[in-house]
DNA sequence: CTTCTATTTTAGAATTATTCTAATTATAAT
DNA sequence: ATTATAATTAGAATAATTCTAAAATAGAAG
């Protein structure tokens, strides 16, 4: 593992997740003035590899990283923020629908958050 | 709604789904010869936020489009590709969880497709 | 059926996110 | 120290999408 990589899942584990590519180099470049945006593409590219953070596609803005401890996300289908919750695990449901062979889901619940409904 | 919409949003509907704009540009050239991208693009934004088709972000490859018609999906974690699954709805149980208020759910089921367990 | 207005489409430039390439630097192994 | 391997850099390149302004079209009102 190098400097940066530990770094950047040091920053990504911290943080409370959903951070863009941009906010990771732009934040890491506060104390290593030197790295450089491709760096952090290529790190980013190697920890989700080999799991150490995970990739959250998000529709119209650019791809997010998290931290890979197991949570759900809810999604406002107005402004699109996102936040962490927990809902029961459905591993074991889906391998009895399915039938074996899950690596791992992704669970996104839409909403609209407050300040969308209030707004509207 | 206009021509270009119909069009695109019948095309989505009727195709397996999955699309990407480029795709759908493409296949809609093939009537419409002097359809240009920028329209795929409008009309498909239109389309979703008028909740007539859905967009599907997937890592590693641009923004898909598919049916409205609720179903999971099963995304293999080395290629990317992509197949329907129904599984059971999640949605009262969601509600029941989260206290109300879901518009609706993403499900990504991540495995192995055949092809990728084979080969590794 | 004309005129007016609003919307859609077009063409192409612009922007954004990400990857690639080749040179340089750092790290680890002998 | 020398070599080999991998990481980082700088910046160009690519890919996906959006923006802009002009032109075309459609629908409403007379």
């Amino acid at each position: 593992m190098t400097r940066y990589a530990r770094l950047i899942s040091e920053l990504i584990n911290r943080s409370d997740g959903h951070m863009t590519a941009e906010q990771i180099f732009l934040e890491l470049k506060n104390t290593e003035p030197k790295v450089v945006q491709a760096t952090v593409y290529n790190n980013l590219n190697a920890l989700c590899r080999d799991g150490l953070i995970r990739r959250l596609s998000v529709e119209g803005s650019p791809d997010r990283y998290d931290k890979i401890q197991k949570h759900d996300h809810l999604v406002c289908k107005k402004c699109g923020s996102l936040s962490d919750i927990s809902l029961n695990d459905l591993t074991d449901d889906l391998e009895r629908q399915l039938g074996g062979g899950i690596i791992s889901y992704d669970l996104k619940v839409f909403y609209l958050c407050p300040k969308c409904r209030d707004s509207q």
